[in-house]
DNA sequence: TGATTCACG
DNA sequence: ACGTACGTGAATCAA
């Protein structure tokens, strides 16, 4: 039984391009069009099983219909950067699948697929995400026609598309009068989808509203009249021509797919590893030698790849009822066990087996609950004799912690090995690991192979000891951290919610007055409106989105009205009140602390990110804000010590740099804003003024975050042009540093990343986007990656040596915090100076550069005091 | 869910 | 002629 699928492929890519969300391959090649095209074409070979199936793409070349250049097309929005590219893409996978590709310079795909369907007089189904080809259908012609997203597709025949009141001609005939803004077809001015339907159910056909003209009435006369030509080009425009002159047999559209190496290697490497046993069916499963996915990246050594082991190996999934089964193989473990909990905790000995729990049924029949199947693990969990594999170990320890077990023995974390071998996807490789494994759930049968690939990734990249001696010990630490917690004094949190509270509330009445009426201060829409169309203020040019008015602080700062300054200090009041105050309450626990979550697999430079609470954003930097601190407090009889790094990203600059100038400078210990505000002046060190040194500040910042005129300019509020003449002073005064800068941007662009002090790597695709911005942007974050993933893995290091010197000394502080380049603890009283003075020589001495670390060390009764 | 705003290093 | 400082998280509004 013959049957032919005819692809509108330009249309089908342009939907999906939008349905779905801007997916990536590692080397940062947009997927999304061709995934989506690849997903839908899968569905119609399962469901449709055609015999026949062409894809039918534009040509773009200047466009023709009907013998005359109609500028169809010609105002139509340009393709966007990022789906153009995945046209020729998709050519290359189909032509390796074997799929007929079919196209004629000088036609629309449209008349191409109305020619061809129309050709063959065999059952054809056309897919489409365009309405235009409803005029295609007849007895043997179907439309799929794509709306929301791309698997939700609306079958059309004469039925249905009667159904919606239309024939296929009436497609052709409405057109002409509504017009098709998207496809440029500009039909009748002042008549819209229900006036076309109407003249068209009163007279049939666009000949027939004119043949009757005299009938219509008023001002649609007018309008139909003055707008015949249009019309009669509209309904031209709207016809698809079939009968092109493409040259095509149903013979060459004989639908014969092949799915070999050459298919094979595109989809692994785009990623769809999903998708490609789906293609291939039964085939993946079994082992295959002459396709390992690995070798198609061997050209590009640096990439972020990652090896697909796990693919070719057959697991078995087991699953248990009972306590007793659960205890027997557990028992049986030997050196290494994989453990996942999720809705339902399973686990793995490494003999290729998965052991599922089944909680749902016979557990809970035998009257087991969830916590009794997490404490069978006991025994093996407590056993330091046996290996653990996790994939996020800290949230495994908390849970097993809670159920009363402590984890012992060697742990590995695939998480952290993930993230170590690429920081931008440490999640995302994993689930690409576990699609390869062919499970869809949990890869706890799979757990050994990835994790020795990981291993050998670690190794090739040389991320062993970074892992081994660093992430992993640290992991166990901040574990530590989380479990101790920093103390909230409720008292004190109480009566700043009472201040903030009366402030606030007397805040927005004397708003409301000031503006004449009540509205949500809150809403950056209404305030916008109040300010800048009620008080005819006048607005910064930033009209982001479309929400029309920027109100930010900056912004604001610029409006002299006693109303402006009353929201600001409304808005800052707020923001302390609902964040720091009531977004804290909830989350102090029943030990009277807040026991925060640190998350080491986060951001791309290596640093440390904290949530519920997030403490490492507490106010500090306003003496109001500032008041918040006085709520944290340490435990019973402790004290605070708290120590912090001086400038470490500049002295790491001066390291990495070797520039003389700075270098100098941080050994003899001079103050380094004002060393550049002096160079900067020509006045003498002692001269510089304080308006000086913070000009000088902000570009020793700017430096750091790789500069840009423009950002400077904003900081210190001065013109770019001034801006700019400061950077190029700064690089005339410190040559080594422009030179370094520029080291790490060619270094990035050649070898696709750059690694910190202590080897940690982080790609840049972005180095190698068609987006101008996209590009400067990965160049900015170049020069600053090597400065803050240093300091970062600084203070790893000086965690681990304070966590070490710590219980070595048999001190009971424990540390509790730590603040990117500040690290707190919780310190006995009669620790107190022996643990400040320990502090401070693990964080100076952790490494040695050509400069000196500096950290000031200091105690306090609670945060806001400690001094 | 994404955009805005603002808190930190 | 563009749009820009680097790295985060939480609250809030508007769709």
């Amino acid at each position: 039984m013959t049957k032919l699928i005819l692809l509108d492929s330009n249309s089908l890519m342009n939907r999906a391009f939008y349905a779905l969300p801007p997916l990536e391959n590692k080397k940062g090649v947009v997927t999304n069009a061709v995934y989506g095209y690849l997903t839908m074409f899968l569905r119609l070979i399962e469901d449709e099983k055609p015999t026949h199936v062409a894809a039918v793409f534009d040509v773009h070349a200047p466009t023709f219909r009907h013998g005359m250049y109609d500028g169809y097309k010609a105002t139509r929005k340009p393709m966007p950067e990022e789906l153009r590219p995945q046209i020729p893409l998709m050519h290359e996978i189909l032509s390796a699948m074997g799929v007929k590709i079919v196209e004629k310079e000088g036609y629309e795909a449209d008349d191409v697929i109305g020619t061809l369907a129309k050709r063959f007089k065999v059952p054809t189904v056309v897919v489409s995400g365009d309405r235009d080809v409803l005029q295609l259908v007849d007895e043997n012609i179907t439309v799929f026609h794509t709306r929301r997203g791309v698997t939700d597709v609306k079958v059309y025949n004469p039925e249905t598309l009667s159904e919606e009141g239309f024939t296929p001609r009436k497609i052709i005939e409405y057109k002409a009068l509504r017009g098709d803004a998207s496809d440029n077809i500009p039909g009748c001015p002042g008549v819209g989808e229900k006036t076309a339907m109407s003249l068209l159910d009163e007279y049939g056909s666009v000949d027939g509203v004119y043949a009757n003209i005299d009938e219509i009435k008023g001002k649609l006369r007018e309008k139909l009249a003055s707008s015949k030509e249009l019309v009669e080009l509209s309904k031209k425009l709207a016809t698809i021509n079939t009968s092109s002159p493409v040259e095509c047999t149903l013979e060459e559209l004989a639908f014969r797919p092949v799915y070999g190496e050459k298919f094979v290697s595109l989809m692994n490497e785009l990623e769809f590893f999903k998708l490609l046993p789906r293609f291939t069916g039964e085939a993946v499963k079994k082992p295959q030698p002459a396709s390992k996915p690995k070798e198609d990246f061997s050209d590009v050594p640096e990439e972020e790849t990652l090896p697909f082991a796990a693919e070719t190996k057959n697991y078995e999934t087991v699953s248990l009822g009972t306590l007793d089964e659960i205890k027997g193989i557990l028992n049986s473990v030997k050196d290494k066990i994989f453990i996942d909990l999720g809705d339902s905790p399973c686990f793995s000995t490494g003999d290729g087996k998965e052991y599922r729990i089944n909680i749902s049924e016979s557990l809970f029949s035998e009257g087991v609950d969830y916590s009794d199947a997490v404490a069978s693990f006991k025994e093996v969990l407590s056993d330091g004799s046996v290996g653990k594999l996790f994939f996020d170990a800290k949230e495994k320890f908390d849970i097993f912690k809670k159920a009363g077990i402590d984890v012992r023995g060697k742990v590995d974390d695939l998480l952290l090995k993930s993230y170590l071998i690429n920081s931008n996807y440490s999640y995302k490789n994993f689930d690409d690991l576990k699609n390869a494994s062919g499970y869809g759930s949990g890869a706890a049968a799979a757990a050994f192979d990835i994790d020795e690939a990981l291993s050998r990734e670690l190794e090739k990249k040389d991320l062993g000891r970074l892992y081994n001696d660093l992430e992993l010990p640290l992991e166990r630490v901040l574990f530590g951290m989380e479990k101790v917690g920093f103390r909230v004094d409720t008292a004190v949190l109480n009566a700043l919610s009472e201040r903030y509270n009366t402030e606030l509330k007397s805040l927005t009445e004397e708003i409301y007055e000031s503006a004449g009426e009540r509205f949500n201060i809150n809403s950056p829409q209404q305030l916008g409106s109040i300010l800048f169309e009620k008080l005819g203020l006048r607005h910064g040019k930033k009209t982001k989105g479309k929400t029309g008015y920027s109100v930010a602080a900056e912004i604001l700062e610029e409006l002299d009205h006693p109303l402006v300054t009353l929201i600001l200090r409304y808005r800052r009041i707020k923001k302390l009140h609902s964040t720091y105050i009531e977004g804290i309450r909830p989350l102090i626990q029943k030990d009277g602390r807040v026991h925060t979550v640190f998350k080491q697999c986060l951001t791309t430079t290596g640093r440390l990110s904290s949530t519920e609470p997030n403490l490492q954003n507490i106010p500090v930097r306003t003496a109001e804000g500032r008041e918040i601190r006085k709520m944290f407090v340490p435990g019973e009889g402790n004290i605070l010590v708290s120590a912090d790094y001086s400038q470490i990203e500049l002295r790491l600059l001066a390291h990495f740099s070797g520039d003389p100038e700075l270098t100098k400078a941080f050994n003899r210990g001079e103050d380094i804003h004002a060393l550049t505000a002096s160079k900067f002046t020509g006045v003498p060190l002692e001269a510089v003024t304080n308006e000086m040194r913070r000009s000088a500040k902000a570009v020793n910042f700017g430096i750091i975050y790789g500069i840009s005129a423009f950002g400077l300019a904003k900081n210190i509020g001065c013109h770019p042009k001034e801006a700019q003449r400061f950077v190029d002073k700064y690089f005339e005064t410190y040559p080594l540093v422009a030179e370094y800068m520029d080291s790490n941007v060619k270094f990035a662009k050649e070898h696709g990343y750059i690694k910190t002090l202590l080897g940690r790597i982080r790609y840049f695709p972005e180095l190698r986007s068609p987006n101008r911005n996209i590009r400067a942007f990965g160049e900015r974050a170049a020069m600053n990656m090597p400065l803050q993933g240093s300091a970062a893995d600084i203070m790893k290091l000086a965690m681990l040596k304070v966590d070490e010197a710590l219980k070595k000394g048999g001190y009971r502080a424990e540390t509790i915090l730590q603040v990117h380049d500040e690290l707190v603890l919780d310190c006995p009283k009669e620790e107190a100076e022996e643990v400040r003075k320990l502090l401070k020589e693990c964080m100076e001495n952790v490494v040695r550069l050509n400069v000196p670390l500096i950290a000031e060390a200091k105690s306090g009764a609670d945060w806001y005091s400690v001094e």
